[in-house]
DNA sequence: TAATTACCTTCAAGTCTTCGCAGGTATGCA
DNA sequence: TGCATACCTGCGAAGACTTGAAGGTAATTA
């Protein structure tokens, strides 16, 4: 019987494992296919030594797996379903966004409509 | 065009506010309508000032919305989606546990056999 | 008006994360 | 054997997060 409070800690120990911007391009640079270190390196501009802690924990996590071949080390997604479950995360961002940019057209009109004093209009009593 | 890493970073914050047990069990919560913080404080069996520290956190994201009524401050959640996109994150952590604790059961029943010295039995090469 | 309730904000301490660096290991090649 | 490549690990500084305590505000009640 897992407890709520059990189920949260383990979801958010998770989730802060999910919660880098490095770790998050190295699952989607992954999900189409293993790739060794320095090709994640260069795919992300990141240090090599960055990408290898960075994988080390994910592995620690079981989010990755590692396959050794000679002096490379291959890295490829342990649960492919994690990265889908991303994927659904950046619509949901993009859709937000994209509402925000709208926001934030509508302030822009709002205050022009307010320097070109147009207080007669019936809409002007916001805050 | 927003760029994969800006996007990686902007997922990364918005994961890093979610990611705290607490606040995985206000969203929870909030799923099934709007709650006061003294209800949420009773509920999670947590202060109230942290609670209220959390929902701040969650409105300036707006992942939650504050709605005032007298001295009582009610809030609900912002986007629907995100909640339910959560949802999908326990189910993924409660198989990966269900497969654990499958595992585990395994480890346990081969050190059964190890202890018995059934060293004849097939299957007991497992690590 | 004073007290109470419900909540908010700021602050300081303790803790955890991130990052580059220096120094390691393991493999392959000459 | 020596050297280069590919990667890993431990360390310490800087920064971010979490938390309770103290001291607010705003609305209700006596």
């Amino acid at each position: 019987m897992p407890s709520r409070a059990v189920l949260a800690r383990e979801l958010s120990a998770l989730l802060k494992v999910i919660a880098h911007p490095d770790r998050i391009r190295i699952i989607e640079e992954l999900k189409t296919g293993a790739l060794e270190v320095s090709a994640l390196s260069d795919r992300l501009t990141v240090p090599a030594t960055r990408v290898s802690q960075h994988l080390a924990l994910l592995k620690a996590h079981r989010l990755v797996e590692e396959r050794r071949e000679g002096r490379f080390h291959h890295y490829s997604l342990a649960e492919a379903d994690i990265a889908e479950w991303l994927l659904d995360g950046v619509r949901f961002l993009e859709s937000r966004r994209a509402s925000d940019i709208a926001a934030q057209k509508a302030i822009g009109d709002a205050k022009q409509l307010w320097r070109n004093g147009v207080e007669s209009n019936g809409a002007a009593n916001n805050q």
